[in-house]
DNA sequence: CATGAATGAGTGTTCATTCAT
DNA sequence: CATGAATGAACACTCATTCAT
């Protein structure tokens, strides 16, 4: 690190690890846990599948490193940004579900959360961390969007821990469609995901309007 | 059926597919449809592997025999019942997705539901005939609903194709919650899914409400 | 057998074994021997899986039994027919030839001899019974035509011995190809048996003319 | 090859497939194609099951690559061998049948055409390669020679077609001999191959002989 | 005698993991 | 450190054989 006449090779060496979880993300985001193979995984990275087992003792302990690398990232900006928004309660929650899918739900990053939920029968551990680093924190944001519509007058005096789950189950559900019976392309009309959000927070955004 | 003498083998016969159907289920909601092996459903029903190819062709036929059974067979009640319905269209909505939830979401056939969107992308034919046999069924419930709301007067002219997600996607949530995350009993406040049902269908049809 | 009342069931029964070991005979024949499921052969004949291993302790001994039953039948005929046979020599092996492609080589029953070459390996006493049963006889027959030819000045002095394979070779081929690769229907320009062997005699008439 | 020092490993490696393919050899013409195992090769061949699949990608690969080393490499050699000779075509044809005999049918190796046609019906892939890579490049070797017989003079006009089969059926009769009944070594007085293929090869050039 | 439900050993193939080089 | 050859447990499915009825 301090060095900055050390070899190409061994710089190399360091970035094994990242490599290889990245690689990795990106065979389980597309085929699943049980059914991306190791040496696949060593192959993207430029590794010999020993190498591999050279970082990480097992399959399942690389399952997990890369959902730690990738779980925690992408939660705080969204605080920040709602902290300065300047419009209706109403605006801010539309506009942060959407940019929430944008931003995250849209991208293969999402896969991230769709193997969560897939295999945390499989990785209780996981499913714990899971939980206290991404579910929770999300729903604290989406609590204080809605405490801030109460305060404001914008919202009615709703149950607001069950609202939570209102706003985000639809985001949940077009992530899981999007990575799972949603790959199959067939001939079905898909959602259009940024049409159904604008729908479906029109919808709360009524539901909870106040006056009735 | 009406002799009481019938042969112990013959008793036996009879109840085969359904102990196999039981024993399945069971598995295949506790470790998915890839992990859980012939053999072991076998043993749980009381019977030896070559038994359970006697009374289905391959592993993916007795899945799919799981779905009719479990998933496939409460949809279609729902929809005599809506048919038969006599209130409001709130009402409608309200009980169809407490039922579901009673009925379906609450049970272990549920993780019939999660498992599909954890394997789906792995067993093309497997979702295809969930697909068919079950989300399709249970979105033209939902839409024959609105619909029907639509019709009498209770709901606005809402665009029905999106709203049918904006129902299904937080009972969804819940058998996912149910099945993968919300599995690892901690300590953390679950949620209460019936109330939560009531307090996101009264969102609903708060939002669908004419007049506006 | 002297009790002309008894009843049709009691001679089914007699039959059983019979009707077992002409619908062994066909699928035997037409799939070969590991390649024929006991309960087919049972199917076939009209009784039960379990009645099949009632008159044949094991599908080895079924086969044998098939074999046994079927490879002595059309050995003598040919021999009676050739002693009154009353033309040149020449005309007799062609004859004989053309007649025992007709009569059998042509027949189901020629399946019988391919049969016994593709399995004698696993059933040497069965090999040894062919044999002496079947082939002895059959080159018997060819070295007394041979011999006729010789004796008559029809042929050369020929070394009858080798020339009775001259003789069997063609014959045995065209059985082999039949049953085998000849099986399998594809563009290539088949044999035409008949024409084959009126052929191959013809050339081996004119190699045995006396005179050079 | 020029580096002595070459590593253990490596070297067995580069041995790997010849000694799978005789140990493969070895075991199909002992017990046939499905009555080989997998492992009984790779056992023969003193590695793992798994090995096996690492050097051939199924087992009819693995038979097929037994075929071209064994079977289709003494055809192609006969070819440019024939294409070469020089003296009369019946000579040629005496000398192609007997060096066929002494480098191929008096070999282990020649128990896989036996095999073939045991096995064809249940394996039309096989059947299909076989014949495309043995049979027909045969055919056409023979058909050459007797074109160069007629072509020369040394061969009446004779039914070109019709007679690849009397050259070659002595020969597959010779093959099935050794690998079937004659397998079961009795008393009998057995052919001797290579006097009946020169008797047998001396009718027949008799009997193309011109000038009748 | 006859049935057919039940059995379980057997087989080709995959893949996470190890370890000699 | 890195390699990749080798391993062997695992798994769905078949079918000859048994035996309770």
């Amino acid at each position: 690190m301090s060095d900055p006449h050390q070899h190409k090779r061994e710089r190399r060496k360091q970035d094994r690890p990242g490599e290889l979880l990245e690689a990795a993300l990106d065979l389980f985001v597309e085929k699943g846990f049980a059914a991306t193979r190791a040496e696949e995984v060593a192959v993207r990275a430029g590794v010999s599948k020993g190498t591999l087992f050279l970082y990480f003792p097992s399959k399942e302990e690389l399952f997990k490193a890369v959902v730690m690398e990738n779980v925690a990232r992408p939660v705080a900006q969204g605080i920040t940004e709602a902290e300065n928004f300047t419009g209706s309660s109403g605006e801010l929650l539309t506009w942060m579900m959407l940019e929430w899918w944008r931003r995250y739900g849209a991208t293969k990053a999402s896969g991230i959360s769709k193997l969560m939920m897939s295999e945390a029968g499989n990785f209780p551990e996981l499913a714990q961390f899971f939980r206290s680093n991404v579910i929770q924190p999300a729903q604290s944001l989406v609590r204080m969007v809605l405490q801030r519509g109460i305060d404001r007058g914008d919202f009615r005096a709703i149950d607001v821990d069950n609202t939570i789950y209102s706003v985000m189950a639809p985001l949940i559900f077009l992530v899981m469609e999007k990575h799972s019976t949603g790959a199959c392309s067939g001939p079905q009309p898909s959602i259009n995901p940024e049409q159904f959000i604008t729908h479906h927070a029109d919808l709360l955004v009524r539901g909870m309007a106040p006056g009735h």
